[in-house]
DNA sequence: CCAAAAGTGTTCATTCTACACCCATGG
DNA sequence: CCATGGGTGTAGAATGAACACTTTTGG
């Protein structure tokens, strides 16, 4: 915002009616927003991809599956707080976090008004070890192709979050960040198809990506696999930063 | 949000220090956040970018440039207030805004606890008259390349808005809501050069865009010009919505 | 030797880019 | 008749899509 018209009495011009008039209204009116930030956290295993969610184990909704998310505190930044709670609640730290959008109605939270921050990350299953903790019950890592009805609006948050995702993912080497850190061509190409819900042709999938260079070519290759096995790579991601600051654009 | 653990007390479970344990903290200490939006609308006029800015006439940054913004009603979905909000202060109504970001710094407010949320809109100077209004003290169109320090954090938020239009004018058809509603392809082309600081080649560009089929080619041609007029067009918005829902997507 | 997936090459169609050129109008 | 921008055509490069084929491994 932004309009602050704090007068000496503490008070507000507003029109809270319809009648296009002004009241002088307490200023302390305006400061009763609860806010929260909810966790889209995505993960990918056995060539899908999963969210994590939690049994609420505190009211409202207590027992029905839920992102993890949680009020702020007063005196928190938003980004702080999206760190603070999904560790609180999963256990999971040090990832990166990025804001999807916000959810503001009026009757979205039956305690009061809250608005909540949509927050979405990417991680790789296999390299954390979330367990439910604070008030969370039970968590789960589940399939997003068979997602039941969620707390809240969390059904919404989800979609939106996907949909950015699926935008995002096209434009931005991130999917890496579901891999490990050795990856064969055709995981990454699986990646893809899982996220895009599409398949590609194999020889101009990874003509397109080997043609970037953002890979580093490894002397490894897959093993415990009943056929050839496919080379390894990594991300190269200071080679990435490199190059799009030259102008050059992921794209898949 | 979400996790709400309000208990028959009125408690909540929270760690408000870093020493990891649990403190039943009054459920009412949550409840203090001021919500706001800003508004970011952009115009364009003489083939050039603008904002719409107001002077402040009320404390804090009194006097000071700003975007239209104001708090939100606790009673009022937030995208109602946005359109309020600016209607309060600049008389215009009656358009279309979307999401931005959320600025959620615990320090971005002086009078307490305020996170904004970011709105931006497209408009055509030409077809509204924004006049300052309640507390806004005066009203300017600026010319986005020469835009100043502005109150609160609102240059970051205009950084944002900025950066995610022009993603989003890539791939939406929007530009068109800056232009009247017959306009030479000349016209649309400059548009396209302001906004993304870009030039294009005329041939290509006017191919590129008559190829998608999705304006109108009307029997009229520009008058006043000292050269030969160019044919105008107007924008088909239900071919537009047509063609998209069998997978075209439009892509400057 | 077979199944299965890795990995490569080629062809054809489509799209992009650059640039040259002609056209219509006002002054 | 000239300056100005409107409007079109084309050649060559770059990219994309489809598909056939060879290679390497485990069993």
């Amino acid at each position: 915002m932004s309009g602050s018209r704090k007068t000496e009495e503490n008070f507000y011009n507003a029109h809270f009616n319809n009648d296009g008039a002004y009241y002088k209204i307490p200023f302390s009116r305006f400061f009763q927003f609860g806010v929260s930030v909810d966790c889209v956290v995505f993960g990918y295993e056995d060539s899908k991809l999963k969210l994590l969610l939690i049994k609420r184990g505190a009211e409202p909704y207590k027992g029905d599956w839920a992102l993890p998310g949680d009020l702020v505190y007063p005196n928190e930044d938003i980004e702080v707080a999206a760190l603070r709670i999904l560790k609180d609640l999963t256990g999971i730290e040090n990832l990166f976090m990025e804001q999807t959008m916000v959810y503001g109605k009026v009757d979205r939270h039956p305690a009061g008004r809250v608005i909540t921050n949509g927050y979405y990350s990417l991680i790789d299953i296999a390299q954390y070890n979330p367990t439910a903790a604070g008030w969370a019950q039970e968590l789960f890592w589940v399939d997003l192709k068979s997602l039941q009805h969620l707390a809240f609006d969390h059904t919404q948050i989800v979609a939106d979050a996907l949909k950015i995702l699926q935008e995002k993912v096209r434009r931005q080497p991130i999917g890496f960040e579901l891999l490990p850190q050795k990856f064969a061509l055709s995981d990454l190409q699986s990646l893809y198809e899982a996220f895009l819900s599409e398949t590609f042709d194999k020889a101009n999938f990874r003509k397109k990506i080997l043609s970037m260079k953002i890979l580093n070519e490894l002397d490894e290759v897959q093993n415990n696999v009943s056929h050839r096995p496919g080379r390894l790579y990594s991300f190269n991601a200071s080679r990435y930063q490199q190059l799009s600051s030259k102008g050059f654009s992921f794209e898949l």
